[in-house]
DNA sequence: CATGAGCGCGCC
DNA sequence: AAAGGGCGCGCTCATG
């Protein structure tokens, strides 16, 4: 993608216009030119010309095959604009009883929050490629900014029906919410019917475009899913039109409507064509969690805004110490450069520690956190990764973070994308709230509120993966596994796994900390780690003056502790490299394929040429169904908290893998009644997956007045008791 | 100068 | 370092 040449006549002007702090903006389909008056009149002069380029619209030829598109599905638009009309189509519609009706929406800016929006443009005076699609551009996909302005539908008819939802009411066109959709990316539009319309779809929900990546394993937009499927080459011009003016062309109409179309053509090849029963299954599971998750993001993240300014105060200081520090070690290199600090590693390295150096895949010395933890002896290292450290922090959390929250409702609005991973498990974006600091950066999480009178409850299972794969393992013996036996006597493993590392004598000795350490360890080790790099982990983070000897000792010991999972780790994965492909216990396949080389590209006296051309890996041969099935229990943990909760005033408002976050009210009988159905419902969950697993200490809930600063909802019921109020809130003064 | 790959790093 | 896996995001630096 390249930025768009102007004219030249035009680029002159322009540039001159924007050098002088001038700028360029369209409302709707007007252009809007401020700056100076001479250099604005002198664009202003060819504002005709380039509103061609800047406002979004479809050249006739692009116009003529949208149409010829609709016509070849058989759909001819039909736009309703009265109330009466739309109620007659829709009652026609679910007469019909259709096996699905392709959905989508097109969403137009409140008129509070409608303001133009400024055209980037290069530094010549070219149009930008990426045009921001945040800001003013971004409030037409928030929903607490902007209205549905059209509704298209189709349910496979002669029509496909586009209602004006300037003139048409929700209550018109309800009944169309208890048909089977088929929707693109059905979150969004999920979102608008909860919070606009009041309206639950009560049919099945197809997500058409999680399903592409189910089978597919790639994720494209509906457009690229057309061209893929079918050869349709969409023009996308009209995705960001104007869809606030009076009266939409009939262009925008038939761009709207094809979306439609195209939804339920994705689905009926998914369904009819490209799906077996087993993607069908795991689809359902993914699909079911769509309200919930719309409801989640709906609801976001509260954030105590003082509290992280305070914070990022904070950092700044230290960044300002760090930074003094690192230039008293190293006055004549600035370390935070790559190309510094390499330069001071072949300085300070000796040959030997030189040769070992691990190498970044262009063949450079890595700078990575690990490495230089392990060689902290050498000069300025160490103030090197403290100043990085809270570079990163600041960079990452600090004032970003305050600028993605929702103008409207003050929170944090995450986008949950349901398996937007490979395994199944969630992705999230648009602040990913899924990586806000925690163990390093201790007490963060408490710049997450909940609001008066609310309080925090978060669940995140005990040792989710070393439970699942406590199951696969027996399921694979047939025996009860020495794990599963492990979890139903009631140990923690990630305890007793530090404890070993540690060499302590007693679990009681192991600490909050240890445990944490020990998880990838134990972890690491199932989802095979070699020696080298479990012995680089020990010493970078856990036992730093442990030798490679040791180290060995130790994985040794692990798997002699347990020695079935060895075996199916070996077993399982070598039947994975014959079918083609590693799965969950619902069946979301991993394909060599997806990661295969083309024989041509890879040398064939390269170690293990066969797995590197079949795509096969061991590593993700294991991991996948036990992340992968943890992932589909947290799905289903999801739906099932949406519904059970929804007599109560609590709102789910993140999810974190194995985790479930909310905000409940602050009475101590809420507060109960509420844990003990949460907790209820996510042992239900893991049961549906791992019916013969071991619940004991499986999920607890945790209670405080910030993400940042919970305990256990026994001892919150307890001193809520004595102290008649929020334990820790006090605290927060 | 705008763009994208590479890298590193936050979390699970 | 023939192997822990899964993400998203911010910065830098080479490329055109
Ligand atoms: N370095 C890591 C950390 C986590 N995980 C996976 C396995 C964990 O089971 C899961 C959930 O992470 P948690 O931090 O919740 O860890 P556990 O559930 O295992 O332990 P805890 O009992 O502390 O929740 O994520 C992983 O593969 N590698
Ligand atoms: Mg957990
Ligand atoms: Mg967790």
């Amino acid at each position: 993608m390249t930025s768009t040449e102007l004219p030249r006549h035009l680029r002159k002007p322009l540039r001159d216009l924007l050098d002088a702090g001038g700028r360029v903006a369209r409302d709707g389909s007007d252009v809007l030119i401020d700056g100076p008056t001479g250099l604005a009149d002198a664009v202003r002069a060819h504002a005709g010309q380039l509103a061609q380029y800047v406002v979004p619209a479809v050249r006739a030829d692009e116009a003529a095959f949208v149409r010829s598109l609709l016509t070849d599905a058989g759909a001819s638009v039909a736009t309703i604009t009265s109330p009466s009309e739309a109620r007659r189509v829709v009652t026609e519609i679910c007469a019909s009883n259709p096996d699905v009706v392709g959905l989508d929406f097109e969403t137009e800016v409140l008129p509070a929050y409608r303001q133009p929006i400024t055209i980037k443009f290069t530094k010549g005076g070219s149009l930008a490629a990426r045009q921001p699609r945040d800001g003013a551009a971004g409030a037409a996909l928030d929903p607490y900014r902007s209205k549905v302005r059209l509704v298209q539908a189709w349910a496979g008819g002669e029509h496909c029906f586009v209602f004006d939802m300037r003139m048409v009411a929700w209550a018109d066109i309800a009944p169309l919410f208890d048909m089977p959709l088929a929707i693109f990316n059905a979150v969004f539009e999920v979102k608008r019917l909860i919070h606009e319309a009041h309206i639950e779809p009560t049919g099945r929900v197809y997500d058409v475009m999680t399903a592409v990546w189910l089978t597919n394993g790639c994720r494209p937009s509906l457009a690229e899913a057309g061209r893929i499927n079918y050869g349709f080459d969409i023009p996308k011009a009209l995705g960001a039109s104007d869809w606030s003016a009076e009266a939409l062309t009939p262009e925008q109409l038939d761009y709207a409507a094809l979306d439609a179309v195209l939804c339920r053509l994705l689905w009926d090849t998914q369904q009819n064509e490209v799906f077996d029963d087993i993607d069908k299954q795991c689809q359902e599971v993914a699909d079911a969690a769509i309200p919930a998750v719309a409801r989640m993001e709906l609801h976001g993240m509260p954030v105590d805004v003082a509290a992280h300014r305070v914070q990022i105060a904070h950092w700044h200081t230290e960044l300002e110490a760090a930074q003094n520090a690192l230039r008293t070690a190293s006055p004549l290199r600035d370390l935070r450069k790559a190309a510094a600090l390499q330069a001071h590693l072949y300085d300070v390295l000796d040959a030997e520690t030189l040769s070992t150096w691990p190498r970044t895949n262009s063949g450079l010395l890595t700078t990575r956190r690990q490495q230089m933890a392990i060689n902290n002896h050498l000069p300025a290292l160490a103030e090197l990764l403290r100043v990085r450290a809270l570079q990163k922090l600041i960079n990452s959390f600090g004032d970003s973070l305050i600028d993605a929250i929702n103008p409207v409702t003050e929170r944090l609005h995450t986008s949950f994308l349901i398996a937007g991973a490979r395994t199944g498990r969630f992705a999230a974006r648009e602040k990913n709230l899924q990586q806000m600091p925690k163990r390093r950066q201790a007490g963060f999480r408490k710049i997450f509120a909940a609001p008066e009178g609310q309080l925090v409850m978060a669940l995140d299972y005990s040792q989710i993966e070393l439970r699942a794969v406590a199951e696969l393992i027996s399921d694979w013996i047939g025996t009860d596994s020495i794990l599963r036996r492990s979890f139903a006597a009631g140990l923690d493993v990630h305890t007793a796994t530090a404890k070993s590392m540690m060499g302590k004598n007693r679990l009681e000795d192991v600490t909050d900390d240890e445990r944490q350490l020990a998880k990838p360890c134990n972890f690491g080790l199932i989802y095979r780690m070699g020696n080298t790099t479990f012995y680089h982990y020990l010493r970078a983070d856990f036992v730093s003056d442990i030798t490679f000897e040791k180290a060995c000792e130790l994985r040794a010991r692990f798997f002699a502790c347990y020695p079935d999972m060895a075996r199916w780790q070996n077993e399982y994965a070598r039947h994975t490299r014959e079918q083609g492909y590693t799965q969950t216990v619902a069946g979301r396949r991993w394909r060599w394929e997806w990661r295969a080389q083309n024989p041509e590209d890879v040398d064939e006296d390269e170690p293990f040429y066969d797995d590197t051309i079949s795509g096969f890996n061991g590593a993700y041969a294991v991991n996948h169904p036990v992340q992968g099935s943890s992932a589909e229990v947290m799905q289903i943990a999801l739906t099932r908290l949406d519904r059970a909760l929804r007599g109560e005033r609590a709102q789910i408002i993140a999810t974190v893998h194995d985790e479930a976050v909310l905000l409940v009210p602050d009475d101590p009988a809420s507060v109960e009644r509420i844990g003990a159905i949460a907790q209820q419902e996510m042992i239900a969950a893991f049961l549906e997956v791992f019916p013969a697993a071991p619940t004991l200490n499986l999920v607890e809930p945790k209670v405080g007045p910030t993400w940042g600063d919970l305990q256990s909802l026994q001892k919150w019921l307890q001193n809520s008791g004595t102290a008649g109020g929020t334990p820790g809130a006090t605290s927060e003064l």
